[in-house]
DNA sequence: AAAATATTTGCGAATGACTTGCAAATATGA
DNA sequence: TCATATTTGCAAGTCATTCGCAAATATTTT
């Protein structure tokens, strides 16, 4: 575990949302060069201690979303994003086993990953919206 | 309705499969400049005649794909992607409306979209691998 | 502990999807 | 038909991410 992969992982963990790697690198305590949070971040999820998922976002572009995973809490978590504000809310863990499972039988196939996010505006940003009128 | 859209709007309804942008402007019949194709994929999925969702897979990079949608068929569908032959299989409607609404009342939030696709092997691409050892 | 080998890092340049500015071309409409 | 609005192609730009390569670090062998 090098000092970049340790800095790395210590945010991830600390962080309630997912981050970007554009967001690490601005982190004070990521003082490394971005080919290297890159490839970084590669290994961590190559090792099953991150998960990620690619969002688009007109505000802030089409950016990969890293989270912390443990090897405990075995399940990913899936996430709403506000559009507005840009912040996640954790839905909680993935409940899909089954449904997955399911379609695996019915289509032959075998599931290695699978994306879900939900995009919108939360509470905040909706009454700030509405009393901006 | 210009030439463009219609032809891309053609190509759309005669895919099964989501398409990327750059498979579309390969197509013979879209013999347009990649800004005009980008710029009406845009139009088309603004006036709710096509989805997207962005989908990343190791041999064929990080892309958006588009599949059509009519006004009929009001509800969206969810793919399964192949990671080896690069083929989508239809998993059928969206069937998580209510899902999505109970989201949306336990947390306030209101959600203007959701993404939600499975990558994997095809059931062809998985006997091809095992009968390769 | 030094030498030999393997891994990781920073730097700078490249890649690839997508976007933008702008002037020419086409469509709409009064 | 003339004026106005929309769309197109072209060329250049943007932006996240990746790559080559040599220097720096870490690991293993002697």
């Amino acid at each position: 575990m090098t000092k970049a992969r340790k800095a790395l992982l210590e945010v991830l963990k600390t962080s309630k949302e997912p981050v970007s790697a554009s967001h690490l690198i601005q982190q004070p305590s990521i003082r490394f060069d971005q080919a290297t949070v890159y490839r970084n971040l590669h290994y961590l999820e190559e090792q099953g201690m991150a998960d990620s998922f690619i969002l688009h976002c007109t505000d802030h572009g089409t950016e990969r979303y890293y989270s912390y995973r443990s090897r405990e809490n075995g399940e990913h978590h899936h996430w709403f994003h506000c559009q507005s504000c840009h912040r996640f809310i954790d839905l909680g863990d993935c409940q899909y086993d089954e449904q997955l499972s399911r379609w695996e039988q019915a289509y032959g196939f075998t599931i290695c990953d699978h994306t879900f996010f939900l995009t919108g505006l939360c509470k905040a940003c909706k009454s700030a919206t509405a009393s901006a009128n």
